[in-house]
DNA sequence: CCCTGATTCGC
DNA sequence: GCGAATCAGG
């Protein structure tokens, strides 16, 4: 993929809307990255969006880059920790999030879910939609427990709910047998 | 930790 | 020209 009129028109678009490096690669997709979008905006030009008056932006010695050979990122074991606030997850983000969009808002796109780009780390991945879909989503909400659940407290009810009763018929039919 | 834009430099 | 890796900062 590259830079094609279409998207660079797209780019200029949300940018100038305010929209940050990091959405407007989500937006934009087809493999562009927020480092895309960056490099890109400085090239164009576009950079200093009459935002930030810190214009004086000394940024002084250049750090020479390390040269490291890319450490491998370590995961943890992820202990289902089945927390949360049930209420706060099944909240539409606008009631949760009263409004801290001032202007932007008429910019952001689609659902407030997130796209597979938009998806951190720190997010419930409980998918939403058709996965070959354009409009596929995913749930987006912060997962309890500092990323420790990979769903948010109430996908996580959803997602281990059946091993649960599972577990529970199990049990119960060896106390029977136990009876018998 | 989450995120933001800025910069460098190998490709 | 491109953008991952990195930096500096909120």
């Amino acid at each position: 993929m590259s830079w094609t009129d279409e998207r660079v028109e797209m780019l200029r678009k949300l940018w100038n809307d305010g929209l940050s490096a990091s959405q407007v690669a989500a937006e934009i997709g087809a493999g562009i990255t927020r480092n895309a979008v960056i490099g890109k905006i400085h090239r164009l030009g576009l950079a200093q969006r009459a935002k930030t008056p810190i214009a004086a932006r000394p940024r002084v010695a250049k750090p020479q880059r390390p040269q490291q050979v890319a450490a491998p990122r370590m995961h943890h074991g992820h202990a289902p920790a089945i927390v949360g606030n049930v209420a706060l997850a099944l909240a539409p983000r606008a009631l949760v999030m009263p409004d801290a969009r001032p202007q932007e808002e008429v910019v952001i796109p689609m659902s407030e879910r997130v796209t597979l780009m938009e998806l951190r780390e720190s997010m419930c991945r409980w998918p939403i939609g058709d996965p070959t879909s354009a409009e596929f989503r995913f749930c987006g909400a912060r997962s309890p427990g500092g990323g420790g659940s990979p769903y948010c407290g109430y996908h996580s009810q959803i997602a281990y709910q059946p091993v649960q009763d599972r577990r529970r018929a199990r049990d119960q039919l060896r106390s029977a047998a136990r009876l018998a």
